[in-house]
RNA sequence: GCGGAUGUGGCGAAAUUGGUAGACGCACUAGACUUAGGAUCUAGCGCCGCGAGGCAUGGGGGUUCGAGUCCCUCCAUCCGCACCA
């Protein structure tokens, strides 16, 4: 008997996709077209768990259901392969990080080529090929070549800039700069020297080099960007990490702030994503102001966004990096100050964190005068108020803000209520709510109403103006490192320069060994002879992971163009991303830089979209689902799990693979390991039961499930559809294997449908019944609801019921198995192309178009309504389709069975919704 | 602390706009066919009750003829941010 063997099927057509180029796009103007992208995988050694394709299953459901409804669908795959691992990797065995890269990559090719993806893989693109990153570079030598000009909100060449400045100086112009960004005149700037010029304009620049401080990692010998630091570790490896004063290459994403935030407005993205973003970006809206002190010509301009309550100031607090700090110290308190800003310097990141509660702080000795009252205030420094944000120093308002409260509280120093009826003794009160007291001309105003006018005489008086302020910094764009994209820079008497654009791509060199040199230059100063010319050299560091990913999307429209980064008009076919498909953690990362670079690239005019993704989905995490054996201490002992208690235990991880249901594979155990090959073990009910845990499923937990054995097992398509299966898409679940052979079967009974007993493929063109019709276009309207709300799982349900039906029937009508053969190919292509030929289809099912439904064939003639009686559902009845509301309730209030349950009292109401209930109110 | 999400049988989960809660699958139980079954088929399967019926969507309250769905409140779990003035 011919049984499904999805072997040999799954292996011929995957040899024919390739073979017929199946999946290859074209820019096709007569049709619509749909770009369905996955986040690029990291080839890591390890290869690809059970998890990495859930997303790419999704996406593959939709490119190939978008292509039966007639677009033309752009589905690439490719692979962010510079990275840190492969370079560890290198530092420890000397291999070179691009052989070990180009294995890995193999080995995801394999697997991902076994689950019938329709990737278009003439397509693939590689960030760490230097075809690939000729055109990361020459982004990077656009932004390095570009200034953010806040009037046109725009990027715009540096060239300009020039002649601004010969014109009019710096003096009139709104653009985005570094703070300490001098004011010139153009005859200023015609006296410069040409390295006093260009050190200028790196100020302007949108990649730029700067002396900043930044997130170190010791351990990993490199900066790491804000996105790259948990908690004061690094994400990749849990390293330390320190704060330390270097110069180094940044992006100017912040000058993209607003437009990053407001862009958010117009994509279809996860809610929980976007305020992600929000708050990363972190816009806030408030006002600057100045205070002045008792030194002369030093001045405290302090960022609030209550200004409203200015009049509550009882002291101002400067943050002990502050260049004002030393200013205004006054010689009694010298010591202690000296002494305060110097520990809080030395606290590294994680301890300045750790410690947020500990109210610490140091009084300068001086006074500032407060600008609308004349008070004298006294200036502090505390490590609360961080450098980096607003100006670095804050006016203290112990009644609306916890903090202040908190220190006013610890240092004694005085609370002023300032809004009406608040209690703000114990508590600071942060509403906006009430009206202004013991507040000179705000008396009487509403807070909020306070704010504008606060806002307005401060202008007045020139003594302050409305700000707003962004959380977010500029990214550093730089590691010290070797396996990455090298800047196409090079210095010439310490000015840095970009490559000419025919130079590029600025290749790795060969090196040695990939550590930092003897002098602890980044691995690159190893490279020899690697110059430009006599009297220059090369950047050292090379390109952080986030360069490729930011545009790689683009490249995907059209891979090997040599001469541009993406033709234009193959662009604008294109345009970007309708689906994108992957995990939430990219997004304060990848996602903003992607979206950073893509509205550069726009202004620019080289793309002409500002958004990269207009949908993205993020696929839920799969976890692992780890086992334990309990070892009994100092033995060769293992004891089951409920057993456990009776003895000293420790729970070691064991091999998912020998484990079945949780119980233990005794033969493969000891195997496992050398010296397991003696070990006892005491069972329950002649078995051992091990326990379980749900964790990230990774290597060192033993609980990587290797899709290559699910497919060996079951199949790709089995694999396919229970991944969907499993839940919704988004969310988080561990991987469990207990249900796949429900999935199993239905393809089995699938297959049966079109196969007698002797295996003998067996369609019949008698017409089929009304019932097979029926479910056939129910299903086929639920595949194609369910397919647009990416509600993958409820439609495998959905299949399962259509096969049970028609099996229950009996029917095997051509028509109607074609329809279902075609609705489940996306799901499961290879099983649907073999049958597709059966049915005697010459061409790949990828040509077929998905079947229209017709309601006509499931709409009853009549409609069963439910009628409830005071809300509670007592019968069923029947009416037709068209009746009239009058003669439902007649008919109903008419029944017998009606009068029985309203106890023959006359109903107050009767509420018919139309096709859905008839209620009665008594 | 702030922000966001989630909470439904033994388990994974359905329920698209408020309208018969638990579709579909797993596990389980019984039966059929079998030399046998980790194959297949049939039936059952939220809880209490012999039954009619009653109770059930984290807890409590509300709106409604009617609430898993809307509102308030509390609880639990997960995620993100965290001295951002």
């Amino acid at each position: 008997m011919a049984e499904y063997n999805f072997r040999d099927i799954e292996k011929k057509w995957q040899a024919y996709w390739a073979e017929n180029k199946t999946f290859e796009s074209k820019v096709d103007k007569s049709k619509p077209k749909f770009y369905a992208l996955d986040m690029f995988p990291y080839p890591s050694g390890a290869g690809l768990h059970v998890g990495h394709p859930l997303g790419y299953i999704a996406s593959d459901i939709v490119a190939r259901f978008k292509r039966i409804k007639g677009y033309n669908v752009l589905h690439p795959m490719g692979f962010d392969a510079f990275g840190l691992p492969a370079e560890q990797y290198a530092i420890q065995t000397g291999q070179h990080p691009a052989v070990t890269t180009r294995q890995n990559i193999e080995k995801y090719k394999t697997q991902l080529k076994n689950m019938g993806f329709s990737f278009d893989w003439d397509k693939e693109v590689q960030t760490c090929d230097p075809k690939f990153y000729k055109w990361t570079q020459w982004i990077t030598i656009q932004l390095f070549d570009s200034w953010y000009d806040k009037e046109k909100e725009s990027a715009r060449p540096v060239s300009e800039l020039v002649t601004v400045f010969e014109q009019d100086g710096n003096e009139k112009l709104k653009a985005v700069c570094d703070d300490d960004t001098p004011v010139f005149s153009a005859k200023e700037w015609a006296g410069l020297t040409t390295g006093q010029q260009q050190r200028l304009l790196l100020k302007y620049r949108l990649c730029y080099l700067s002396e900043t401080t930044v997130n170190w990692c010791p351990a990993l010998g490199t900066v790491l960007s804000n996105d790259e630091v948990k908690d004061g570790f690094s994400e990749r490896g849990g390293h330390p990490v320190i704060r330390k004063n270097m110069s180094q290459w940044s992006m100017r994403i912040t000058a993209y702030a607003e437009r990053l935030l407001h862009g958010l407005e117009v994509i279809d993205w996860p809610e929980p994503l976007k305020e992600m973003q929000r708050n990363w970006i972190g816009k806030s809206t408030g006002a600057e102001l100045d205070f002045a002190t008792e030194v002369e010509g030093v001045k405290i301009r302090v960022f609030t966004t209550r200004i409203d309550t200015i009049f509550g100031v009882t002291f101002l607090v400067l943050a002990p990096e502050s260049e004002l700090v030393e200013k205004l110290t006054t010689r009694e308190q010298e010591e202690a100050v000296r002494t305060y800003v110097q520990t809080a310097q030395n606290r590294s990141e994680r301890d300045r964190m750790s410690d947020v509660k500990t109210i610490s702080g140091v009084f300068t000795g001086s006074y500032a005068i407060h600008p609308f009252s004349g008070e004298k205030v006294p200036v502090w420094v505390a490590d609360y108020v961080l450098s980096g944000y607003g100006t670095g120093a804050v006016m203290a308002v112990p009644a609306g803000d916890s903090r202040d409260h908190a220190f006013a509280r610890h240092f004694d120093l005085p609370i002023v209520k300032i809004i009406e009826g608040t209690e703000i003794e114990h508590e600071a009160d942060d509403t906006k709510v009430g009206k202004m007291v013991n507040s000179g001309f705000l008396d009487g105003l509403e807070a909020m109403d306070a704010i504008d006018k606060a806002v307005e005489v401060a202008e007045e008086q020139a003594i302050g103006e409305a700000k707003i302020n962004f959380r977010m910094r500029d990214a550093i764009f730089a590691r010290q490192r070797y396996w990455g994209e090298p800047m196409p820079i090079y210095f010439k008497d310490n000015i840095p320069y970009p490559l000419p654009v025919e130079q590029l791509p600025l290749e790795l060199p060969e090196i040695d060994a990939y550590k930092p040199t003897e002098d602890g230059e980044p691995p690159l100063g190893r490279a020899r002879d690697w110059k430009p010319q006599e009297g220059s050299h090369y950047e050292l560091s090379t390109m952080p992971g986030w360069a490729g990913s930011s545009w790689y999307f683009f490249r995907y429209m059209d891979a090997h163009n040599e001469d541009v980064l993406v033709d234009k008009e193959i662009q604008e076919y294109w345009e970007n991303v309708d689906l994108y498909i992957g995990g939430s953690e990219h997004a304060t990362g990848h996602l903003l830089y992607a979206r950073f670079w893509t509205k550069f690239l726009y202004d620019l005019g080289y793309v002409n979209v500002d958004e990269p993704f207009k949908k993205l989905v993020n696929q839920g995490m799969i976890q692992g689902r780890s086992n334990f054996v309990y070892r009994i201490q100092g033995s060769n002992r293992f004891v089951s799990k409920n057993l456990k208690d009776q003895y000293e235990t420790s729970a070691i991880h064991v091999d998912v693979n020998m484990v079945d249901n949780d119980i233990l594979d005794i033969e493969k155990f000891k195997s496992w390991w050398p010296d397991l090959a003696d070990a006892e073990f005491i069972l329950e009910d002649g078995k051992y039961i091990c326990g379980s845990e749900i964790e990230k499923m990774s290597k060192r937990y033993h609980n990587v499930v290797n899709p290559d054995d699910i497919v060996e097992k079951y199949g790709a398509d089995t694999l396919r559809l229970y991944e969907m299966f499993l839940g919704p898409l988004e969310q988080f679940k561990p991987w469990n294997t207990n249900g796949i052979d429900g999935v199993f079967k239905f393809l089995r009974k699938f297959w049966n449908l079109f196969h007698d007993s002797q295996g003998n493929f067996r369609v019949s063109k008698e017409a089929p019944g009304k019932e097979a019709l029926k479910i056939m276009h129910q299903t086929i309207k639920k595949a194609e609801e369910d397919i647009d709300r990416l509600s993958f799982n409820t439609s495998v349900s959905s299949f399962m019921i259509c096969a049970n039906e028609l099996t229950r029937l009996q029917c095997n009508n051509r028509e109607i198995l074609e329809n279902f053969v075609v609705i489940l190919s996306p799901y499961a292509p290879h099983i649907a192309e073999e049958l597709w030929a059966k049915l005697g289809h010459e061409e790949s099912i990828l040509n077929a178009s998905f079947p229209s439904y017709h309601e006509d064939y499931f709409k009853e003639a009549a409609y069963e309504y439910p009628v409830s009686v005071n809300g509670k559902m007592r019968a069923k009845m029947s009416f037709a389709l068209d009746m009239p509301h009058e003669d439902i309730e007649k008919q109903v209030l008419a029944s017998e069975v009606i009068q029985r349950w309203t106890e023959g009292k006359t109903p107050r109401k009767v509420i018919i919704v139309p096709k859905k209930i008839v209620n009665i109110v008594v």
